[in-house]
DNA sequence: CCAAAAGTGTTGGTCTTACACCCATGC
DNA sequence: GCATGGGTGTAAGACCAACACTTTTGG
């Protein structure tokens, strides 16, 4: 595909887009599923809402350029983070030709601290299933990224990168619950995460208005691929 | 991401990498899975195989590169083709910097009509699963899109791009097995696949040297989303 | 003592897997 | 008539979904 000698020869006719990364970030904010969005400052598009992003750095690889873009936005590092899919419709920015590089991340809510960012006119949460119209192509994006992440929430471990470190199996249901939008029964639900091995459940309990919980913790904060539900 | 402003703006900086697509086509020939590579003319890579490719011309989206690209190696059009992964390592082209949308294609046998080109210095079917080593990152392309065929055999419909219109159930079974390998309970795996409803039972019969087998067609060829096995 | 969430097992139904014999044809 | 793949049903076990009551705390 790619030595320099046919670079060479089909410069003319063939394209040189800039490629950029565009990362959906995901939260939970008291069980509800918010997604970060940055306000478009200049060109045709301004005003309008729209998945952070930018171009890749030269020495930058594409994974990079997304944990960079994530971590100027939020802050947070070592979340989740998986490449989603690549969109490069010659028309999908009509100002030039862009090949954008699409991510998916999940971040504790506990963790981030927004940072606007002077190439954005604001930056803010909106609840994930009710994004206004965005720029660009970024309404099939979002509606990609939920969908990845509904289903890779059954069949992988993802879900700790949603949670602080400690946390009650009531709230991890919560959160199944609310991303998958049905309700699941507790004692199967208990059940079968606990069998997976993947908890530890600590000493300490989270007194609240009524009876106590146990805590748990996730014994491994990486990604693995499993049934989950 | 991607205003006309901010791509004046950090031009300097950022990376204006060449795009290109590659493509991953697989066949089954006499129930061997195989794998079409070319071989690298020019460049440090001369004389490697890799998968074939090229770069996005300027008015064409990915998905018509890719089946472009396709088109002109095998002759074959309305395959099963996918976006896989996109690749984009600096390094991962040591002659410039080369960004790489990967896709995978399934396509029959039959129908393809292999077509080298000027490019590449010679062009042929390997076994998928006893590649040699590839030219850039092109291994680890390989890799990833053995496993998501894999996968995506067992949870989409996706063989009816490998077989070709009529076909017997042991035929269709054997892709499987292939595919998969291991072998399969010949009495299960018909129930299961009539039970899905999308195969069509033809009048026809295949003759060959033992008893007539019925042949079989599928109802819709085009992609669909459910338990295969 | 009342409200609210935590915690805990069993059962019936469904789905999956394992398994063996007869059939139709070509040679 | 024999070798080869085609065609078919059943039974046991695994897995999953449905279901209700008691416990612990705060107010």
């Amino acid at each position: 595909m790619s030595q320099a000698e046919s670079y060479r020869r089909f410069s003319d006719t063939q394209a040189h887009p800039w490629v950029a990364v565009d990362v959906v970030i995901y939260t939970l904010d008291q069980s509800r599923l918010e997604c970060l969005l940055v306000q478009v400052k200049e060109g045709s598009f301004a005003g309008k809402w729209a998945f952070p992003g930018g171009l890749v750095g030269a020495q930058e690889s594409l994974d990079q350029a997304a944990e960079r873009e994530l971590y100027e936005r939020t802050g947070v590092k070592n979340a989740y983070l998986e490449q989603l899919y690549t969109f490069g419709k010659p028309e999908r920015d009509p100002a030039t030709r862009a090949v954008s590089v699409s991510y998916l991340a999940l971040v504790p809510y506990q963790e981030v601290k927004l940072n606007p960012a002077s190439k954005y006119a604001a930056i803010g949460w909106f609840p994930a299933n009710r994004l206004p119209r965005l720029a660009y192509d970024h309404d099939q994006v979002g509606r990609l990224a939920l969908k990845r992440m509904r289903s890779k929430l059954q069949y992988a471990n993802i879900v700790y990168s949603l949670l602080p470190s400690e946390f009650t199996l009531g709230e991890l249901q919560e959160v199944y619950e609310t991303i998958l939008h049905r309700s699941l029964d507790r004692r199967n639900f208990r059940k079968k995460i606990l069998a997976l091995g993947l908890l530890k459940r600590l000493r300490k309990k989270r007194r609240g208005t009524h009876r106590p919980a146990a805590l748990y913790a996730f014994i491994k904060r990486r990604p693995m691929i499993m049934e989950m539900l």
